[in-house]
DNA sequence: TCAGTATACGACCAATTATGTCCGTGTTCA
DNA sequence: TGAACACGGACATAATTGGTCGTATACTGA
């Protein structure tokens, strides 16, 4: 139905809340799972995903846990979204590269394919520091992104 | 996980089909179905769906069937997303306009609400023709279109 | 060196959603 | 009247998601 997975809720809400510590070292899957009221244990998990891609760093040991592996602005919301989800495509018929197996006759696949990469575009243009930053007053000046559609 | 679900898909396909073939007066469900493989029934009641929405035109009786209730030119893959899937939304926390009964700290929420946005703007600027006329030699002139995201 | 704190990871279960089928009813037309 | 169709509810099955449990491993500081 379009949308994301809590999973990948959870990761977003994560990253952007290390994004907003910069100075704290590491901050443990508990005590972000506490700071948003998330299962800890399923947070856990996301967080090791997020580390065996390369998006945060851990420590394991105390006062070790999480912390961000590259700079808040260098992480898109599509690495995060793909490193928890996998990689999304907006047709289901996606096995290999040439899907629909049985349907010889799923035309609709192509148009939509070029949907699927503006959406990509989209989340690759979303940076963690973008989430953690908007907590701004409603003047702040937005930033106007552009996205090109071709059918 | 971001993508559409098959009776989605099948709904395009189907109103894709429909668009291609103008001339006739109205296409079973049945018809549709064999055309593209799959479950008549099941293609029946998402066409149902998409009569009940206002999209298409039904007929009973022999030699009955769908036939678009607009232009192909003016039916969005919005609408039909719409119709089929129900309201969609990028974040999980969607319960009314105020969402996150539990978490008070959804702060991901709202920018990626523009996200959705965008989206949304980019299926309502494909139509149902824009599907059905893909089918061209590759020097056909592309429409770029524009969408711009504010974050 | 040892206790405490933390990650790492696989297995498992529960809940939800997606997908598909069945069957009965009503409508239209030849 | 009967064949071909739409309509729609109930149901069954499959797949995915969300979440838990148990255990192993790694690091820290006293």
């Amino acid at each position: 139905m379009l949308k994301l997975t809590k999973k990948a809720d959870y990761g977003l809400m994560a990253l952007k809340y290390l994004a907003e510590r910069p100075e704290t070292a590491a901050l443990s899957a508990k005590d972000i799972a506490d700071a948003y009221g998330i299962p800890a244990q399923l947070l856990a998990k996301i967080l090791q995903q997020l580390t065996r891609k390369g998006l945060l760093k851990s420590h394991a040991g105390m006062n070790g846990g999480y912390a961000l592996a590259k700079s808040a602005g260098s992480i898109s919301a599509y690495e995060v979204i793909l490193a928890i989800d996998g990689p999304f495509f907006i047709t289901s018929c996606t096995k290999g590269a040439n899907g629909c197996e049985l349907t010889p006759s799923c035309t609709i696949k192509e148009p939509l394919a070029r949907v699927n990469e503006t959406i990509a575009g989209v989340l690759k243009s979303i940076s963690i520091q973008d989430l953690a930053e908007h907590e701004h007053q409603p003047g702040h000046a937005p930033e106007p992104k552009l996205v090109t559609l071709t059918i």
